[in-house]
RNA sequence: CGGGGUGUAGCUCAGACUGGUAGAGCGCUACGUUUGGGACGUAGAUGUCGCAGGUUCAAAUCCUGUCACCCCGACCA
């Protein structure tokens, strides 16, 4: 490689600090809620062109494609094969699979010069259901799954924390064919093994979670989350046994202590002005456990249905929503509503006389002798007792589980986490081959309607959700894999000491000639600047080079997760960082 | 979509109530001194005060409209 004229290194452009349009930043924008989108400005990862909309500045991209790069190997290496579909797509597919109506105005629309409808796709099960119909024609090609790496539009009604939940973001989204749903299954499983693997390499720390199915049903749904504190999903997971579960999903293992016998008589006590859980309780001294919560809502076909849950318990509102004559979305009931079916208005409501279908928790099924509305303005009962006193209602599953609740598969109690959704793997079925009429041929010669999966992986959120796992008050600190660099030089008064420089020179050839990526601080910069912006950049390793060091013929290492030095002698470089880079 | 807030230099923000020459810190440029944890000095560059209209002798400041962005909620999954 020729010297570049006038200056120092014959390094590669891209390995220069100095060459970075980086502009690292002391102080955090005002635009940035969450520490990863503050870190990524700070650090000149991105920048925000437009709500939801960010470009990826060349540091930032490097990271991007790190992770692109081990999704593409595992996918390549679970049989899956790479394709590009257009981000623009025809109205027509849409209106075909029905999700021009359900999509809602996330689907941003457009028209073109003709005035024909158009898509900026969102995801792409239409268009790949498309392409599978034409090329799909005997069960001799199946099972096979096509996936792409691709930009996705959608049109958030409010996007925020940055790449995060941003409008335009990177995907990998993969959807399978198969003709049976036995071959489904395998490839879903074959997925989920595939998913494990990337995140596994990511260096990231994740879980694996059942979500809710939709009206589907089953297990046919699970997410991968990246565990952060500061994630916006509620997992929970068992500590005995393999149980794992979105907060939606979760179930809890009923009760297994039967119900205990009526000890009190039931008696009406007034509660004036006491509407809520927390007031009623609190005015008559009892646990909000030991209170019934009562909620009417709309049902189908005008008809409310009642809700009964613990007072302590949360409802959860996918849950509700499965029940027959519960109307979709949830939607509680209004005042006038709840007066015909409990002659009370709400605050005083309780299952005792409803008119309507009652659906009760499993948890409220199991108290006695507890508290809940007289459906009087006013009162409330006590001393109520299922069977004795009210009809216990159809029983249920209707809230959110709570840490401490037994597991549903027995051994453990559930524990509770944060996360942050990076993978969704899901067993479509024939969602949308059916009415796109995506059909081969089986061995009879039989017409059969292929059955689909679909697997997505958020590429840009990964980024963000690793710097919301892995970051401290310095700035990010990279897992080694994702890292834009993994070795990053900082040469102390480079410009004055040659011995600096060809210590300098010498170790960056050799690290390269390994295939480790370094990043030069060749910056005229003071010391303190160059040790800060390797902190917020957060390259894992850090190789300084000092004359100080130098006089004595060592070198001094630092991982980013370390607070202290250690010394290693010049000569001895290679192998010493050949260890600690784990090659 | 409802509520709240903010738009002034690349970034963080003063200035506005009470109209009168466009500001600070950081960053940037040049030179010099400095060089192991965000140096110092000197000199400098950088603004359609979001935009449009109005009031006024005079508008960053007051009024009207509008756009953008942020936060909370709802929505979405």
């Amino acid at each position: 490689m020729p010297p570049f004229p006038g200056r120092i290194f014959q390094y590669s452009e891209r390995m220069r600090l100095s060459q970075y349009p980086i502009n690292t930043m002391k102080e955090t924008p005002a635009e940035a809620e969450v520490v990863s989108h503050q870190l990524m400005l700070r650090a000149g990862l991105v920048r925000r062109l437009a709500a939801g909309l960010y470009s990826w500045l060349p540091m930032g991209l490097r990271v991007l494609k790190k992770v692109e790069r081990i999704v593409r190997e595992e996918m390549d290496r679970a049989g899956a094969l790479e394709l590009v579909m257009p981000v623009i797509q025809p109205g027509e597919l849409w209106q075909e699979s029905g999700r021009w109506r359900e999509y809602g105005p996330e689907l941003l629309r457009l028209k073109d010069r003709h005035e024909r409808d158009f898509v900026a796709g969102p995801t792409h099960e239409e268009v790949i259901t498309d392409i599978a119909r034409r090329e799909l024609k005997s069960y001799r090609q199946l099972p096979v799954n096509f996936y792409q790496i691709q930009t996705k539009f959608r049109d958030e009604v409010r996007p925020r924390f940055g790449v995060m939940r941003a409008r335009e973001f990177i995907m990998k989204d993969a959807y399978s064919f198969h003709l049976d749903e036995a071959s489904l299954a395998a490839g879903y499983r074959e997925m989920y093994e595939a998913y494990s693997r990337i995140f596994t390499r990511t260096g990231l720390k994740f879980r694996a979670v059942r979500a809710d199915s939709g009206a589907i049903g089953g297990d046919l749904s699970q997410e991968f989350h990246v565990l952060a504190d500061s994630g916006e999903d509620v997992i929970v997971f068992s500590d005995g046994d393999d149980y794992a579960a979105n907060l939606e999903a979760a179930v809890a293992a009923p009760p297994a202590t039967p119900r205990p016998a009526p000890r009190e008589p039931l008696r009406r006590v007034p509660t004036p002005g006491a509407r809520t859980i927390e007031a009623v309780a609190g005015l008559l001294g009892v646990d909000a456990a030991l209170c019934l919560k009562t909620l009417i809502v709309a049902g189908t076909e005008g008809a409310p249905v009642a809700l009964v849950l613990r007072g302590d318990h949360e409802l959860n509102a996918v849950k509700a929503q499965k029940l027959p004559g519960v109307f979709t979305p949830l939607r509680l009931a209004s005042a006038e509503e709840v007066r015909a079916v409990s002659g009370t208005e709400p605050g005083y409501v309780g299952p005792v006389g409803l008119k309507c279908r009652v659906y009760t928790d499993h948890a409220a099924l199991a108290l006695a002798d507890f508290v809940c509305g007289a459906n009087e303005k006013d009162l409330h009962l006590t001393g109520v007792n299922w069977e004795r006193d009210v009809q216990a209602g159809l029983p249920a599953d209707l809230r959110n589980v709570v840490e401490g609740d037994p597991s549903p598969l027995g051994r453990g109690t559930l524990r509770i986490a944060r996360g942050i959704e990076v993978g969704h793997i899901f067993q479509l079925g024939t969602k949308y081959s059916t009415p796109m009429k995506a059909a081969v041929l089986d061995e009879a010669g039989r017409e059969v309607t292929l059955f689909m999966g679909c697997y997505g992986i958020g590429v840009t959120r990964i980024v963000a959700a690793a710097i919301e796992q892995n970051h401290d008050e310095r700035g990010i600190i990279w897992p080694d894999p994702i890292a834009p660099f993994q070795v990053v030089l900082v040469p102390l008064n480079l410009q004055k000491s040659a011995r600096v420089r060809e210590a300098t020179d010498r170790l960056y050839a050799e690290l390269s000639a390994e295939g480790v990526e370094v990043l030069v601080d060749d910056r005229d910069a003071r010391p303190g600047v160059k040790f800060a912006d390797a902190e917020l950049l957060g390259i894992p390793h850090r190789v300084v080079i000092a004359e100080r060091g130098l006089e004595s013929g060592q070198l001094e290492y630092r991982h980013r997760t370390e607070s202290t030095s250690t010394d290693f002698p010049l000569g001895e470089a290679l192998q010493f960082l050949r260890a600690r880079l784990g090659r």
